[in-house]
DNA sequence: GCCGCGCTTGACCGCTCGGTCAATGTTCAC
DNA sequence: GTGAACATTGACCGAGCGGTCAAGCGCGGC
């Protein structure tokens, strides 16, 4: 049902009718407001989950791994790949972050995250493996990284996720001085 | 005139009527389309000129900088504090890159700036002060970094423009393992 | 056979939007 | 003073939107 969706990523949000979904689906209008209370609902359900899944799957990545640093570059690696299968998610996202209806939801699905890099890179810094600065901005300048190279990567399919990665967590650790 | 597009920015484009912004510069809708053919080439010039008036600045700051690595973060330095400035265009940008209507400009405008530091980056290189490595991808990364960087800059004001530059700076050249 | 009900339909509604335009005010040059 | 060019108004339009709902469908229980 939500398949139907990837209609929003392709022409974006507001020029996507429910007129359009269901016809695309094949069915009546009906039908979409059985499942959903409004179009607004579809986005938010769509929201939702996605978060839910990136985030199963960075977990399951981290596995029960111990290093901080090491931590950070599966989490890395695992949001690439992910973004990889999920193409249709990176304009959806990127266009609810700048819609006020959308946004709280996709902060608070941020914050979460960036909290969770911010804790890999205290334990990094107190470790002495990571450069004593403002866990908070670092851990926003990885999540830039990200996502740029997210972005980059799926317009250049001519670049496998993992050549991609490679440079990501290089950049990340290394910076352009290496 | 272009001043009441701020309204772009608070409210997101589609959200934001034309009737809207006439009533907030207090005129009639006739002079909005005395102006301007419509809507969409409102956003567009919009684009255009913050995009001029952002190579602008980094063209003025970069100078005569014949330090490659000191041009990239002259370059960092310079769109941090433009945006710092011009804090309603960073929303609006945003939108733009989302809506299948703008992303061909967008792109271009980026196209062309990620062109400027991949040079930049590959004089680096050739010097043996750069790490050998795809310069395209590094460059998405830097710009990356930057936009990411912005973006949490103008939320959270507590810090200062210097602050956050300079830990971008430091971040694109040496990493978290600094 | 027939009822009840979960599911589906699509015509329809009210509304807002981007955009138009006849009418009118304002400002000059001459 | 007068008229042409410029600038502005806001009522108005058709289109398309999100959302509703009376009507119908199919199917399992009785």
């Amino acid at each position: 049902m939500e398949c139907g969706a990837r209609l929003f990523a392709e022409r974006g949000y507001h020029p996507t009718s429910v007129a359009d979904i269901v016809a695309t689906l094949g069915v009546g209008k009906g039908v979409f407001y059985w499942y959903f209370a409004s179009k607004e609902e579809l986005l938010t359900e769509l929201l939702k989950a996605s978060n839910h899944d990136l985030r199963k799957r960075q977990q399951h990545a981290l596995g029960d791994e111990a290093d901080p640093v090491r931590r950070i570059e599966l989490g890395i690696r695992a949001s690439l790949s992910w973004f990889a299968e999920h193409r249709e998610y990176f304009a959806i996202i990127q266009f609810a972050a700048t819609d006020e209806t959308f946004a709280p939801v996709l902060a608070r699905n941020r914050e979460i995250s960036i909290a969770d890099t911010i804790r890999h890179l205290k334990d990094g810094i107190v470790d002495g493996r990571i450069a004593d600065r403002d866990p908070t901005l670092l851990a926003h300048a990885i999540h830039g990284v990200v996502a740029e190279l997210t972005s980059h990567a799926l317009v250049d399919s001519s670049l496998s996720v993992d050549e991609v990665a490679d440079l990501c967590v290089a950049f990340c650790l290394e910076g352009l001085c290496g």
